[in-house]
DNA sequence: TTGCCTTATTGACGCAGGTCAACGCCCACC
DNA sequence: GGTGGGCGTTGACCTGCGTCAATAAGGCAA
């Protein structure tokens, strides 16, 4: 029998996984902490909530509910999507461990979208009020959640920037080199990954449909710049990859 | 002789245009001070600079400088855009008074996008140090302005959802319908106002080309929706345009 | 006013990617 | 271990928007 195994697996930091901490997260040079000093982790420990992990499929919060937090993925992936109100479906990113997901229902004090995990996945959930109080007497804490905003603001503009005129092979160019980008900060493989998200939901995302990101990976794969078996992704050529994403 | 008049314009609310304060400020109420109390504002009042206004083409700030404000916009409007790696052009928002603008800059302390004036336009600095140590003492403050980033980030999302699946027409309907939201809550008219952005910003924010811009106004003016007359627009079917938003 | 240059409109045509359809392959669940 | 249903791939065809080109209409300078 051959055992399996998951090379994007996030191993628990502890062996009761509902109760880690900040401090000894190896997430945490990603995270919220990132930039606190030691006394300050503690103390931001300890409004963090810690809760059983997801099973894929199941609902972290859904588009108008009530705003109350938000989430740090610990394991797992999600995926955050809106609904048109002619009831289209749009996914407007996927979170991978040590970001920050919810933030877009802190304007209203309810959420603009629905996060679903992907696979099972475990998050931290940090209590919004809470942050903010202690924000005002950790600048550290505010200034970085200030930068973490911005980032998705800059982030989105990115995106807006791709759906707006690049081509369908640029599009999952730069999918792919994001992933590839973010796996590396996490000390994962930057070339050899395994997509947790669905055709369907990077089609989504990228504004494209299942047949045509299909059509592009076969394609990329012929040019020998990828290698696609199943969800199983290896970049062969990084720097091709790199230049047909701003094509 | 006909004399000219913008509906637009934003009449400045002191004889003395570059010392005005927040206080007195008619775009108070959508802009930064919202939701403070009068001392505070007075506070707030002394952390933001007003100098001689933008003209027509001039930078606020370029994209990669580095970030030291955050501007609110009196009058006129401005636009933001980005350069991709192959040199395109990608505008990611349109700025109207009482707007915020440069919090993309915050991540990585340089400014995201570069901002240009379309018209001439009066801007107040907050210089953005300063915001945060004001935030960390003002609670309504620090509140106000997480939620004015969350609301640029729910925005974005909007626009990301747009340019993913929507057609040419209701990419141009939604655009006119949030400007006309937009200028409703100026006091200013829902139906009748004067673009201030070409043909070509327009198409560059939508992803589409100018000539499909000209011909969406083209059809919805046969259709009996829209007026356009240069710069010009009269929305005659506000319910159909908002159909069209989401068709 | 005249003239030039930028911006907008309109038409003809082509193509990237959407749509529709058929099929194969995982893998989850008996 | 078999089987059903979703997910992914591939092919053939179609269409909305981009591209190219020609013309008109503003707007600013002198």
């Amino acid at each position: 029998m051959k055992l399996i195994v998951d090379r994007n697996e996030d191993v628990p930091t502890a062996p009761s996984p509902y109760q880690a901490s900040c401090t000894t997260c190896r997430l945490s040079s990603l995270c919220l902490p990132l930039a606190l000093e030691a006394a300050e982790i503690d103390i931001l420990d300890r409004i963090v909530q810690r809760s059983k992990p997801l099973q894929k499929g199941q609902h972290l919060y859904r588009e108008s509910e009530h705003f109350q937090s938000v989430f740090a993925v610990r394991s797992g992936t999600l995926k955050a999507y809106r609904t048109t109100d002619n009831g289209r479906e749009q996914v407007t990113g996927f979170y991978f461990p040590g970001e920050i997901l919810g933030m877009d229902g802190i304007g209203n004090n309810r959420h603009a979208s629905s996060a679903k995990a992907l696979e099972t996945a475990a998050v931290c959930e940090i209590p919004f009020t809470a942050l903010e109080t202690l924000s005002a007497k950790m600048p550290h804490l505010q200034r970085h959640f200030f930068q973490l905003m911005s980032r998705e603001i800059a982030e989105d503009q990115q995106l807006i920037t791709l759906l707006s005129k690049s081509s369908a092979d640029a599009r999952v160019a730069a999918l792919l080199v994001s992933i590839s980008t973010r796996n590396a900060r996490r000390k994962l493989s930057a070339i050899h990954f395994r997509l947790s998200m669905s055709r369907v939901d990077i089609g989504n995302y990228l504004g494209l449909t299942v047949e045509t990101v299909s059509r592009v990976f076969s394609r990329m794969q012929k040019l020998g710049v990828l290698r696609v078996e199943n969800k199983e992704i290896e970049i062969l050529g990084r720097d091709a990859l790199i230049e047909m994403a701003d094509a």
